[in-house]
DNA sequence: CCTTGACACCTAGTTACCCGAGGTATAGCC
DNA sequence: GGCTATACCTCGGGTAACTAGGTGTCAAGG
């Protein structure tokens, strides 16, 4: 997976993960990683900026949590952040009909 | 169609229409237009910095021509640029089928 | 006990590339 | 002459993913 081919559809995949159920960051990149059979292996620095500018757009909230001494913070969808996922499947299937269009 | 989605694509793109058939630059740009029904309206300032690109890496070559004229570059896609798209068209299944995954 | 690895968080700087804005020039029409 | 379409180009800016580093906890094995 290039790291150009990402860009401004990670978003999105964060939103759905985290929609799903709440999830601190380390267990979104593992929910993604899972979910995606192993192909979307991406590294912290690039989960916790899109995390905080996720909360920061107010499409997501967080809160600190201790689970067996070690510090969580959970990240849970927001009503805006439901909104914008929708948004953002509908974006997805546009993009990628467009491109199936031309590349066939 | 925003712009960050389409980064890593544009060049997987443009090498399958210039493999239909040999086209200038500003031809091609009107042929991703044709063929994504509208969708991908590219600026030139996306474009000719792409060909160049393209050309640089050995997947396309040019030639100039006059028609009526005007001068045109004409872009022909190389044995390499062939290989390319190949692997480009496949990257993008790749690509499309783990968004698909996740965000479904 | 102490090192190693998994867990869990963070940020600064680099890099790539799409786009906006500007420039040049020809042809055809009113 | 002015306008539109055709046809080429480049520079600078913005965005976002990644690299590479840092902090700290816990459990397991030597």
């Amino acid at each position: 997976m290039k790291a150009e081919e990402l860009k401004g559809h990670l978003d999105g995949l964060i939103l759905s993960v985290v929609s799903h159920e709440s999830l601190h960051g380390y267990a979104v990149i593992e929910s993604l990683k899972a979910r995606s059979g192993g192909n979307l292996a991406l590294p912290e620095g690039t989960v916790y900026p899109a995390l905080h500018r996720l909360e920061a757009d107010g499409l997501l909230k967080s809160e600190w949590s201790t689970a067996s001494g070690r510090r969580r913070r959970v990240y849970s969808i927001t009503r805006r952040g439901e909104k914008e996922l929708g948004a953002s499947r509908e974006r997805w299937r546009a993009f990628s009909s467009t491109i199936e269009a031309v590349l066939a």
